[in-house]
DNA sequence: ATATAAAACGAACGTTCGTTCTTTTTTTTG
DNA sequence: CAAAAAAAAGAACGAACGTTCGTTTTATAT
């Protein structure tokens, strides 16, 4: 890998660790070059629009998120047994007291202004969600869940679920948001009258 | 109402109608005024600083939500028949077809910059759970629950199922993400031995 | 080691934004 | 209706940002 890249995949490290305190919006040139140790116009040259350098820091997150979530999984498992697994990934995906997620954070303040980033997050999201309803699906299937659960609402709910953790955390309203996840998990598997529980 | 008020309600509501479509941190005082048809520096000796403004428009829109959602209310309901009637109201409380709730939009926005703002939301929402779990409470003691429901809990999942209905929305992934949330809710009403449904 | 290309720098430009100041217009009050 | 007060306008500022350009430094390859 040459000097270039190297530099690059630094920039971008440092630049998903900033966007997930402060959000995607407020990372600045400016303030990503300084991190860095690099001139506003040496770190420029690297993405040649603030855009580009959004949208790569985004997929440098979606590249870490699929290793430490997805591929992190036990090869063999399925079903129920791999969404324990990746529930239990997806609320560390990340470093664990990181203020945010970025895709979450994203999804909120790009929702409105149309472009290659507002269709990267919409992109994600949506495939992480499908790839859940896959999984809930298999589980269906292994007769691991009731016969009539519905995939789409059983993600939605766990997706909310999630959704709920990250709010509590910003609002510093629990010591624990995380055992609020996990108790909505565990009762979400009982509706559905899942066999085996995840501790 | 002398004239500086009038306007000053007219510069609100007009604020909180792009705040609902832009998020309240893209909320300028140049374009707030273009679309008040008035001048920058006029509207801005209204508030003496932007922050005033957000502010302002953030407490204009707890006023409308007291209203529309709490004080809409039947004044004899409590209980299980008074957490039907908020959760209606909560769907609906701004513009139905308004494109996010700003609550939750400047939660995530403002979460990582201390300030007024920052507590102001945090103060509104905090105060809006806590409203909520006592209502659970009351419908608890009336017997509308399981009597070993976890009102913390309850109140937590309920939210977690706004907070989905409302990214669903963003991510514009279904055509109608609020039967996603009344499903949801029924669910939670019968997983907690709710009696009687909304429909 | 030298030539060539890539990477980084520093200064500057154009724009946008919040804010200030002075002046003019409008509203309120006696 | 006139005097006083409030509201609005207009021009200008300083700062921050993304971006461009020319130059210098560093890395790569012959």
């Amino acid at each position: 890998m040459g000097k270039g890249k190297q530099t690059k995949q630094q920039i971008l490290a440092k630049g998903l660790a900033l966007a997930s305190e402060t959000g995607l919006n407020d990372l600045t040139i400016g303030m990503l070059a300084t991190a860095s140790g690099m001139s506003k116009s040496g770190l420029f040259g690297h993405f040649n629009s603030k855009e580009t350098m959004q949208l790569n820091v985004l997929e440098y997150a979606s590249d870490l998120f699929k290793e430490h979530v997805i591929l992190a999984c036990d090869k063999d498992t399925r079903g129920l047994a791999k969404l324990n697994q990746l529930c239990q990934n997806w609320l560390n995906w990340y470093k664990p007291d990181a203020a945010t997620c970025i895709f979450i954070n994203a999804a909120v303040e790009f929702d409105d202004q149309p472009g290659a980033l507002r269709e990267h997050i919409q992109a994600t999201l949506k495939n992480w969600l499908s790839y859940l309803q896959h999984i809930v699906s298999q589980a269906i299937q292994d007769g691991d869940f009731n016969s009539d659960t519905c995939p789409k609402q059983f993600v939605f709910e766990l997706y909310s679920l999630y959704l709920g953790s990250q709010n509590l955390r910003w609002l510093s309203l629990e010591d624990d948001e995380r055992s609020r996840f996990k108790t909505g998990f565990n009762a979400l598997l009982d509706k559905y009258g899942a066999k085996t529980h995840e501790q």
